[in-house]
Parts: structure tokens; C-alpha cells; sequence
DNA sequence: GGTAGGATGGGCT
DNA sequence: GCCCATCCTACCC
């Protein structure tokens, strides 16, 4: 989904019957979506489900803890981190009030907001490097703890369809970095986009004929 | 091209 | 006290 001509148009804006649906289902509906923070934009090309439940990997497996709260609550609310003591990351909770499950945002291929993105990530070299990954990204986003528990369907921080939707193709991985649960194909990503932190195995790859 | 190791702090046992 | 849903640098082919 390189988007090297013209501008990127935003449509309306997710509502909250969008996030009520179980985490794999919004993890997937997720790619391809536009996260929007003040002027800095960028298309969602890799997102990690944590289901609530069974799954030792969500923080909320252990039960609702002052940390997981959010992750308990409504729907289209952000759920926000911090990683390695010094990462942040962003999660956005699914399923109705009442029940676990969130989806972390993994990377994001920038499209608006370039230069605020640039000077809030200045290591970064390469564009594909400015939120390829989950502390990548809220830095160049300006996402911090200061997020938790906002409502993603009313501004600031928002995600927006794509004004025109195309047809988007998925690829199913593990997820990156956890121990418990490792082997669940709980990953989702665009294939052959350049933007995502590590491309798909070429095995997990979903091929036209598989979606 | 690749990988090993360190930074750094909150949550939970 | 141990475990992290990470990133960057140094160093080595």
C-alpha cells in the first residue's frame, strides 16, 4: 500500500460497533485503517491480537488489575504501556464492556505529518524505519501513558477509515517477542509491505487464492 | 549482511 | 526479585 503519489484522503471516523467485535476480528479489520494523531497520519500495516481468557500472553489474563482495567472496559478506548522501562506501547480494546481483549498496533506506513514524525524519531534513517514497530511507532506518533484509557472515536487521537477502501491482504504470523502462547498465528500483517517490522515468513504467507 | 548485549522501570509473585 | 507485547549500538563477517 505505498502511497507515493498524490495525498492521502481520510474518511469518518471508526465508531465504537467497530471495536465490539472479538480482538482477532479488529486486529484484522485494523489493517489498512488510518491512525491520526494531531497532523501526524499513518496506515495500519501490522497489528497483534490479545484476547482476553486463556491466553497467557494479554496482560489480562491475570485478571483485572489496576493495569488492566482498561482493558476491561468499552470498547474504541486506547490501552497504553510501558515496555523494557523505557518503550511505550499502543493497544486499542475490542469486545464489549465487560470482556478482555485489545489489539496492539505494530506498525504504521506514515503518510501525513512527515516532519513531526521525523524530528520525534530522529535516528531514524530510513522512512520505513519511523514506526515500524510498537515503541517505533508511538514515538513518531506522540503517544505516551498519557493515552491510556482515551477514546479512540472522538479526537484527538482517532483512527479513520481510508477515504477510498481498497482490498487488503493478510498474513498470519506468531507474535513477536512473547513466550507464553508463542506458537498462536496471532499477528496480522499486510505482506510485501515494506513498512511492518519483520516480513512474513514466506510460508505464513495468505496467497489471493487463501483469503 | 548478521547478531549479542545493554539500557531501564513498572507490575506482580 | 524476576519478568518483560523493545530498540539501538557495537561488532563481526
Amino acid at each position: 500500500m505505498m502511497t507515493k503519489t498524490g495525498r492521502m484522503r481520510f474518511g469518518p471516523i471508526l465508531k465504537p460497533s467497530f471495536y465490539q467485535r472479538d480482538s482477532v476480528t479488529v486486529a484484522r479489520a485494523l489493517l489498512g485503517k488510518l491512525l491520526v494523531h494531531g497532523d501526524a497520519a499513518g496506515i495500519i500495516v501490522e497489528t497483534e491480537a490479545y484476547p482476553g481468557g486463556a491466553d497467557l500472553a494479554s496482560h489480562s489474563a491475570r485478571g483485572l488489575t489496576p493495569r488492566t482495567r482498561v482493558i476491561f472496559g468499552p470498547p474504541g478506548h486506547a490501552y497504553v504501556f510501558l515496555i523494557y522501562g523505557m518503550y511505550e506501547c499502543l493497544n486499542l480494546v475490542a469486545e464489549p464492556d465487560g470482556t478482555a481483549g485489545c489489539v496492539l498496533l505494530r506498525a504504521l506506513e506514515p503518510v501525513a505529518g512527515l516532519e513531526q514524525m521525523r524530528e520525534r524519531r530522529p535516528r531514524a534513517r530510513r522512512l520505513e524505519d519511523l514506526a515500524s514497530g510498537p515503541g517505533r511507532l508511538t514515538l513518531a506518533m506522540g503517544i505516551t501513558r498519557a493515552h491510556n484509557g482515551v477514546d479512540v472515536t472522538r479526537g484527538p487521537l482517532v483512527v479513520r477509515a481510508p477515504a477510498v477502501a481498497l482490498p487488503v491482504e493478510i498474513a498470519a504470523t506468531p507474535r513477536i517477542g512473547i513466550r507464553q502462547s508463542a506458537d498462536r498465528p496471532l499477528r496480522f500483517l499486510i505482506p510485501g509491505n515494506p513498512f511492518v517490522s519483520r516480513p512474513a515468513a514466506p510460508a505464513n504467507q495468505a496467497r489471493p487464492q487463501d483469503l
